[in-house]
DNA sequence: AAATGGGGCGCC
DNA sequence: AAAGGGCGCCCCATTT
């Protein structure tokens, strides 16, 4: 089932439609500067400026500024501008009017409101003006926040549904012309302006979302430019040595397809389940699973246990197939094509560079999202979230006097210590194996590190302070394992299957897992399993009890908030006539609590690393933000400064809460690569590689 | 040719 | 009656 489905009613009723808009509003083509400067004069005590730019197109590298359009926030807040900037035909004020316009935004300290502000900050910032000098509010957030199972609101969207507005469609001013430089300025004039009275008026309602969302409200406005400087920065890829993965990968696919063609009898599409599931049936393989469609399941999770039963080495062929499938087609292909593609491409070298987009107004809970933009070639078609994590396995360390870089795929020194997969002492850490390695593919530039920093068991520290559950918060202060003193007090002993059960059980709390599911992934019988999970409710005792009131509440309230004010409204799930859709509002409600507070936290961490590191002049040159993965912040560091800049990125991510107990706590790796990063504890300033127990 | 829905699977 | 939260992309099959 889809959530929110198609008739999903937003949680603020939809306003009737205006009869205001738009005859009772003026739409001004500024068609000189005398006019302009006239404008803005006659505009210089108003607190509120709203503003959009009408470009040719998304990609702030390849489009233009073709016109500037404009609202202020006066005694009647009915008149829209647009002033042309650069069109084919008709009046063009050109940069001038860009340059007197922020240079009016400066200079009176207006407050900005743009709707989706990075779009228009980037674009500013391409043509010279410093968007972090500006008091910018995007209104799109607040719209988001109320009612953050909407994803992505558009302006026309919101302006229908908070103002009873019917904006012109962009595809009716462009018309059959290529872009809007071909359309005459009169004509986008109405276009325009409508869009900055949306922002202006849709304004007042965004705030009052905005405010009720408290400090998570401040932080998604405050992270807006840090996350446009993130975007624009493109990370550094290997192409040569993705080439070679990709060519190793294609061959060993074409390998696997023949052996399956083979055992199948005949040739087929493999990756079309309907194929797959005719040679399947011929073969008398049976997954037991059926999709909602009535079609058999030839998923991953359910090859593995039908292979447990049935050894036909059809399946094994048939697993490795999807897993190099998979691979190959989102992640190896695509990067390497992308990196080729890209402006700043070396062919000597290798080097490709891609950047990836964030986005801050999809996931419900306030994590941002990572892919690409619609038809905008700025941003590469990969979600940087969702690249492979390697196997993992064991590496060897022996301090050594080689300087730090990659020695081979088996060999990495880095600071003062030799990694390697060949047993060269006793000392080993875990980190991923060197096969199949597409995390290789993301490199630093040279003479820096790529420095992986994460949030240390995030997911479960944070409902130990909410909820004070005592059995967690005395394993957290005394640095034992969590699963296994959970698994300790439930069963009074501890081996590797209790371990994995607890382990099992207290993620799944996060997300309402039911005890089929564990019945299920642990191959036991169902009235097993809910008796392990009574007792495990019984054991956690404060966290449940916390659950249960935490539930409680939300049906009462329809709505549940972060520990830090971020608000996700459930009353729609909660009165669902579908009992489905009601236990989809329950899980929810523990789940956005957890995933949402540590996706505040996060933007905290970053709004304080940008302000303390990232955006000052003393370590520009030796740090640089590259990406993130909810819980995970990588970096370039200088090799020569690391032992100055890690202690800064600790201090930026170890956030301290007055009402929380315990701090939250990150863990370091360091390597040549994404996919070549090695654990190491930092004590004292002192670096040593975290050992295997 | 482009859009859409479903199944599948990568990450946290 | 179903049974695990959040995301985006690939591929197939079908519709427009």
């Amino acid at each position: 089932m889809k959530f929110p489905s198609d008739d999903y009613e937003h949680y603020v009723p939809p306003a009737k439609p205006s009869k205001e808009f738009p005859d009772d509003f003026g739409f001004v083509l500024v068609d000189s500067m005398e006019d302009f400067i006239r404008i803005l004069k006659d505009n210089k005590d108003v607190d509120y400026v709203a503003w959009d730019l009408e470009t040719t197109g998304l990609n702030p590298e390849e489009n233009s500024i073709v016109a500037l359009a404009l609202a202020f926030h006066n005694k009647n807040n009915k008149v829209g501008y647009c002033v042309p900037i650069n069109f084919n035909k008709g009046p063009s004020l050109h940069y001038d009017a860009l340059a007197l316009f922020y240079k009016f935004l400066r200079k009176y300290k207006k407050r900005s409101l743009l709707y989706n502000a990075r779009f228009d900050m980037r674009f500013m910032e391409i043509y010279g003006f410093d968007m972090d000098k500006i008091s910018v509010y995007d209104v799109m957030l607040g719209i988001w926040l109320a009612d953050t199972n909407v994803k992505f609101p558009s302006l026309s969207a919101s302006a229908r549904h908070f103002l009873g507005w019917e904006m012109q469609e962009y595809d009716s001013v462009l018309g059959d012309d290529y872009n809007l430089w071909y359309v005459a300025p009169k004509e986008v004039t109405f276009y325009a302006g409508s869009d900055a009275l949306a922002t202006l008026h849709l304004a007042k309602h965004s705030f009052r979302y905005l405010k009720e969302a408290k400090l998570a409200g401040k932080i998604d406005n405050r992270i807006l430019y840090p996350l446009m400087k993130f975007e624009d920065d493109p990370l550094r890829i290997d192409v040569k040595y993705l080439g070679g993965l990709l060519d190793e990968y294609t061959n060993r696919q074409s390998e696997l397809e023949k052996e399956i063609h083979i055992m199948a009898g005949y040739d087929f599409n493999i990756n079309s389940s309907r194929q797959l599931v005719e040679v399947m049936m011929q073969l008398g393989l049976n997954t037991g699973k059926y999709t909602k469609t009535g079609q058999m399941q030839t998923s991953l999770p359910v090859l593995e246990k039908l292979e447990g039963q049935n050894n036909h080495p059809f399946l094994e062929k048939l697993m490795e197939y999807k897993r190099i499938n998979k691979s190959l087609g989102s992640y190896i292909k695509p990067l390497t094509q992308y990196a080729k593609e890209s402006k700043q491409y070396c062919e000597s070298t290798g080097d490709g560079y891609l950047r990836f987009a964030y986005h801050n107004t999809v996931a419900p809970t306030g994590r941002f999202a990572c892919g690409s933009e619609d038809k905008n070639s700025y941003f590469s078609k990969i979600n940087k979230q969702s690249i492979p994590k390697p196997s993992e396995r064991i590496w060897y360390v022996a301090p050594t006097d080689e300087p730090s870089e990659e020695v081979s795929l088996n060999e990495h020194n880095i600071e003062g210590y030799k990694f390697s997969t060949e047993r060269i002492s006793e000392d080993a850490v875990e980190a991923f194996s060197p096969e199949a390695n597409v995390r290789r593919g993301f490199i630093p530039y040279d003479d820096f590190y790529w420095v992986s920093v994460d949030f240390s068991k995030q997911e479960l520290l944070i409902p130990t302070n909410i909820t004070q559950e005592p059995i967690w918060k005395t394993a957290f202060k005394e640095g034992k394992d969590l699963h296994s003193e959970t698994a300790l007090k439930i069963f009074g002993e501890v081996d590797k299957h209790k371990r994995a059960l607890a382990k099992t059980c207290n993620f799944g709390l996060a997300y309402g897992m039911s005890h089929h599911t564990l019945a299920e992934r642990f191959d036991m019988p169902v009235n097993e399993a809910e008796k392990f999970v009574e007792d495990f409710k019984g054991t956690l005792k404060e966290l449940f009890s916390w659950m249960e009131r935490h539930k409680r509440k939300a049906k009462r309230e329809g709505v549940v908030y972060t520990s830090f004010g971020r608000p996700r409204r459930l009353k729609y799930y909660f009165e669902h006539e579908s009992p489905q859709v009601r236990a989809f509002g329950y899980r929810s409600a523990v789940n956005s609590v957890i995933q949402g507070t540590g996706a505040d936290i996060m933007k905290m961490a970053l709004v304080k690393l940008w302000d303390n590191l990232l955006n000052v002049d003393e370590y520009r040159d030796d740090v640089r933000f590259a990406s993130m993965v909810h819980d995970e912040a990588n970096f370039y560091v200088r090799k020569s400064k690391l032992l100055e800049i890690l202690p800064k990125i600790i201090d930026c991510m170890e956030l301290k809460f007055p009402q929380w107990e315990l701090p939250m706590e990150v863990d370091v790796e360091i390597g040549n690569s994404w996919g070549f990063c090695f654990p190491f504890d930092f004590k004292d300033g002192v670096l040593t590689p975290k050992l295997e127990d």
